[in-house]
DNA sequence: CACCTACTATGTCGGTTGTCATAGAACGTC
DNA sequence: GACGTTCTATGACAACCGACATAGTAGGTG
């Protein structure tokens, strides 16, 4: 948790450079409450950062903010899907999803349900539209997306049905965060788990090669 | 499709009274750009109503029409789930799961990704403070997953794991309609109906009284 | 010292937001 | 025709938004 190198590990307060704190606190509040009802200025003072720093290193206005404030969490979440290897000491699909969703049920256990996924939040206000931060969503998605692909393939899931599988771990995900917090509970994080835990396990087994017992 | 009774019937411009379409224009700005960007003007002036009946029909604010909007769709996508049952000459959980998310690929595939789910958007923005929508919102929620508990316990599936598969079944939608709409495509969809079908299939099949073949 | 660049400070602009106050029209019923 | 209720019209308010202009400071290099 200490760990700097941890993908876990956020910038506190005061720490890192203006430019940086201002990133991360336009993600935080972004998941909390939305892109548009996030304004430039509650950043700012959120970040305990200099007012006009933000035109300073953000020349392409709020847009360029919440573009780089999408992409930090895709990365985030990259690198989080990607520690798995490190701490599963039997790895499999069911395995990899249940530490995919630990993270949201930590974070609603000991904080609340204020924030919740800033790529979500950020696609319900923008994706309809066409805005210049639609590109930065995109590319959010599809690492976050490529990391749980990579995990998989390495357990031996053919690359196709790991796309199929990524793109359905993270929606459920997504869904079951957007359930979470309106219905203040974690169960819905625990159902989806479970749910989908003996479809993914099978999914695993069918890349191993044949065991003979 | 023109039939008044069909679950996807819609008050068409200038039809039904101004303050349903000021509910149902809120709906659709909501889902489109998310609830603090959709402003109060913009809904009177979508639903061609009078400026000054919105402060009398809605004495509550924009908090009040929110909430209508939302339970509004939460109730339409709750009779759309009902309708399943006249439509399907076979029925299984998974051909309900297809019949719930087929809208959404007629939406997107039709009239483009401009517009999500109001439901997730209100979420998205408000879920995580203490609105007055809240409330709206959990009912919106609760009377959509009642609605698919209703048809799944129909086919046989047992009570508690019915509510399971609905929140799964809706989570995964959720998810995939934001993931359609960033990435301009139906696939996830497509790929999340899928991939649940045979889990699905299996759940119906386990709720079936014992077959002698 | 001068000089350039990186960064910060602050004020202001036009526009939009939700809400409210006030007045007027439309329409029924007695 | 008078009255009461329901609905509509319009203007104004304070608060806020993102963007910008301008001026200043800090720190290094020559």
């Amino acid at each position: 948790m200490a760990d700097p190198q941890s993908p876990t590990a956020q910038p506190s307060t005061a720490q890192r450079r203006p430019r940086e704190r201002m990133v991360y606190s336009a993600a935080q509040l972004i998941r909390a409450r939305g892109v548009t009802a996030t304004g430039v200025r509650d950043v700012v003072e959120h970040a305990s950062a200099p007012r006009g720093s933000f035109q300073h290193y953000f020349p392409g206005g709020k847009d360029q903010l919440v573009g780089e404030a999408v992409e930090w969490a895709g990365d985030f979440a990259a690198r989080w899907v990607a520690s798995y290897r490190e701490t599963a000491d039997a790895p499999s699909p069911d395995g990899l999803f249940a530490h995919v969703v630990q993270p949201w049920k930590d974070e609603f256990a000991s904080r609340g349900y204020e924030r919740g996924c800033p790529v979500m939040a950020t696609a319900a206000d923008l994706a309809g539209g066409e805005s210049a931060v639609n590109p930065p969503l995109r590319r959010a998605l599809a690492r976050w997306e490529g990391a749980v692909v990579d995990e998989l393939v390495g357990m031996g899931v053919p690359a196709d049905r790991a796309r199929s599988l990524a793109v359905l771990m993270i929606s459920a995900l997504e869904g079951a965060i957007m359930w979470s917090r309106v219905n203040r509970e974690t169960a819905p994080l625990d159902i989806v788990v479970a749910e989908l835990a003996p479809l993914l396990r099978a999914a695993g087994r069918a890349g191993d090669p044949p065991r003979p017992d």
